[in-house]
DNA sequence: ATCATATGTGACCATTTGGTCACCTGTCAA
DNA sequence: TTGACAGGTGACCAAATGGTCACATATGAT
């Protein structure tokens, strides 16, 4: 159950920048980039910025490496986010629907003003 | 699409904090909780830290408060989780598939070695 | 061997973040 | 009105984070 958050934790912390989401949209684009590639693509951050941000993604396991000569490939591994979003799609389905019972009976009692002017 | 992002990002970073994700639980295990209520079920940060955690959930839209009497309560919105799972388990479910695909292809190039030891 | 290319490492810095506190405001009840 | 209770604000601090660089290593081509 700990262990278990700690990979969640790390998706999650993973996920957070803008700037490592923006990697995965690169990698969903084109999967199986080097660094000089991804590099590219965000000309506003220099290479060492870009290596690091994919460290932090592979650490989460969103992303895994293979080298190929003096390359380094990053591939897209999306089952990480996929498993996250399933537990948490499952805990906040629920209270979604009733959520809207909740609103509801709420409303009963508490009625909003009408704006009647 | 920049002004989504925005909410979009919130979202990201609110859920990025342990706290702030056990804060949502305890919200889904009884919706409407007070100031107080919470720092009871958080023992170990002060009234301050976790009031610092709901309004950055609140600034997410995560959590949507309504006064009664002196007390604050705290209720959940689902809404913007589900928004962004949405999003986000659209974008990456087709790739999983397709990632498949790519191993399997790329198996074909450069097989592992087997551990015929 | 030599040189350009591609990636790795450790140190370094500015900013953000998580957390706490002293102090203040608002609300209920006696 | 007095006091206890619930919440709010601004300042403050330590730690984590995003980002950069000088330097080092590994690979491919000539």
């Amino acid at each position: 159950m700990v262990t278990y958050d700690a990979a969640v934790d790390a998706v999650f912390k993973a996920l957070a920048d803008p700037t490592r989401r923006a990697l995965l949209d690169a990698l969903v684009e084109r999967d199986g980039q080097s660094v000089q590639a991804l590099c590219d693509r965000f000309p506003d951050m220099t290479r060492f910025g870009v290596m690091k941000h994919l460290a932090v993604l592979e650490a989460a396991g969103l992303v895994t490496t293979r080298r190929e000569g003096r390359a380094k490939l990053h591939h897209l591994n999306p089952v990480p986010i996929q498993q996250v979003a399933d537990r948490w799609i499952a805990k906040y389905a629920q209270p979604f629907t009733r959520a809207l019972v909740d609103l509801q009976t709420q409303l009963e009692h508490d009625p909003p003003e009408h704006d009647t002017a």
